[in-house]
DNA sequence: TACTGAACTTTACGCGTGTTAAAAACACCG
DNA sequence: CGGTGTTTTTAACACGCGTAAAGTTCAGTA
């Protein structure tokens, strides 16, 4: 009867809670299971009963002879990216108000760990997998094939046009910070980044279309200064100080393709003294693309476009909630959702 | 008998695989559990088996019933943080390596969801847990009661000199930055950490020791500008612009209790146009702790100490495996090992 | 060849819960 | 009070694999 939660006796399992109770094993699993589907007046004798005594159910058995299973998988590449922690708190605070239990691996930009973790997460016959690829690397024959019996919902980067994918709407996203800083000075150079998934692709897509329509002379700065990795910050400062140093930095504004990137060239920029933002001795603007959380402390602060991640997320576990509800594992025509992105303008462009 | 992974037959029971071997399923279950146990020649049918057909272990399956679980988890206060994001990722790769499945879960700081995700590891009866705790907010009493069946090993923070322990070695870290700091200029003044765990207290008092032993006066220059939660760049930010537009700025060297807090010193040093680092014209020197990915990206690329994340997750996941091979879940002394830091000398301080 | 120990097979139970079908108990209503 | 529809109970099987015991086959040795 204490209050304290020292005090409660632990059951084991589920027979044990139901006979303390005075109820049958079913009737206790159907409250589980939805707690609206028994009487009220049995529920609150459970509900009671869970206040006295420390009882969890076995997550494993639970599981283990489910019709469906109410786990969910999100797979990342990189988990440490700001980006994806980000995606994974929301999608796992999401995912646990619906009572999904979230398995979170990450490939480790190893595409043989990126199988093994959906392999993983097949075999304990997940619900559901909210994978953000690889990219290049990945296997899309597995992939495709995995699709026929486990729903999956690609994030931040799509590997075809067939699945379900939730992402921000690049040709937006682009358009408008290029928008914004052809108004506010010289058009931008562009500042693409390594080839480790189509994100990369679209947004240098976007930048090139943007520019023409709005007739300008598109550039890729980095061009021939080829590189593959998540090693974003190193290669943005290791391209970006070659540039200085031999002098072929032709260009008063440059748009990275992310963050990342613009963190590695203003520390080059900074490096070598040359100030950046858009005061008036500053001769650089740089701008950057997802708003990471240390982007407002960048010195200068970055100017950049966010990504809309909470609504990413959350969107990602609806859709993927609602494909369960839908019986057929693969639905033909998939859905796919583009976020806005919002400018944040700060100090550096 | 093709190579290619779409043609193997997929198989969804170990029975089934025993049979399409011709061998019996025990057998194969204790190929599984450790391939050295069969005989050579059984070994190879299997392996050429699991070439040919496509066959993954069901993981609640093989968990449910098992004397030790082949499970451990790894609860972290904050996803967000690249400290803790590189401690699961060595943790993962390792425990990988050792056979055994990793379950990531973060409290996102908040206590509630810190008791749940435990509670949701011990109903899984993992095997262990390798904990890096909320700190001052956690449930002590609790975790003293789950150690008791289930093997702890915390890093990062302690909360108790009982249970076993893996982190850095704070004295030997801040000794280490201060003693640089003197000999290369004036005596730092120490910004502390908001009270989240145990590491500003041990940090602080470090400081402070290491201060009086050889001759300097510590002093807290955040003193009385209280603030709690994880949010330390913006912390750092406020307070450190606030000390400068009030005049209360009269240090000329600053130790940050950690690289966040520095993001967020230096930024805001950047904004007010005061120079940091150790070249002629700056009057300020920042200096922090961990060596975060971004440290040296800052700008000026942030001197700081280096804590050994490598070694600290594998010898968390080493230490936890050893107490899992004793079969008494909670040994009475309980191992502590501190790794020292490495000073990572850049253009800050 | 007989012997011996290791490796394997057979058989059977267990893990903790989901799930079902039929029977029993219950609540509600006229 | 009897009838009806809803809840709950009972009983049983299922999930996929770990594990144990006892019997069988196999390899290597005396």
């Amino acid at each position: 009867m204490s209050e304290k939660y020292q005090s409660k006796t632990r059951l084991k399992t589920m027979e044990d809670l139901a006979q303390a109770i005075g109820l049958s094993r079913p009737t206790v699993s159907k409250y589980f299971n939805d707690p609206e589907s028994v009487r009220a007046s049995t529920r609150s004798k459970i509900e009671r009963a869970l206040e006295e005594y420390d009882y969890t159910p076995n997550l494993l058995a639970m599981n283990l002879n489910r019709r469906r299973t109410r786990v969910v998988g999100i797979v990342v590449p990189e988990i440490n990216d700001p980006f994806f922690t980000h995606l994974i708190r929301v999608v796992q605070l999401s995912a646990l108000e619906s009572g999904y239990l979230v398995i979170v691996e990450s490939s480790h930009g190893d595409a043989g760990l990126e199988a093994r973790a959906i392999e993983s997460l097949a075999s304990m016959h997940a619900a559901g997998v909210i994978l953000a690829p690889l990219g290049i690397d990945a296997d899309l024959s597995r992939l495709h094939r995995l699709r026929e019996f486990m729903p999956i919902v690609f994030v931040d980067s799509r590997l075809d046009s067939e699945t379900a994918y939730v992402g921000t709407n690049n040709e937006q996203s682009i358009s408008l910070i290029v928008d914004y800083l052809c108004r506010s000075g010289s058009p931008p150079a562009f500042f693409t980044m390594p080839a480790v998934n189509y994100n990369g692709i679209e947004r240098e897509r976007a930048y090139t279309t943007k520019m023409t329509e709005i007739g300008h002379e598109p550039r890729i700065i980095n061009e021939g200064m080829p590189y593959t990795g998540w090693d974003f910050e190193q290669y943005g400062q290791t391209a970006m100080l070659e540039l200085i140093d031999s002098g072929k930095l032709d260009a008063d504004t440059i748009l990275c393709a992310n963050d990342r990137l613009a963190f590695g060239v203003l520390s080059a920029a900074f490096k070598r003294g040359l100030a950046v933002g858009r005061s008036g001795d500053a001769r650089l603007r740089v701008a950057g693309h997802d708003d990471q959380p240390l982007s407002k402390f960048c010195c200068p602060a970055l100017t950049t476009v966010a990504q809309d991640v909470e609504a990413i997320g959350i969107e990602a576990v609806k859709l993927l909630l609602d494909k369960l509800g839908r019986d057929g594992p693969a639905a033909k025509h998939d859905v796919e959702r583009l976020f806005d992105a919002r400018l944040m303008l700060r100090e550096s462009a």
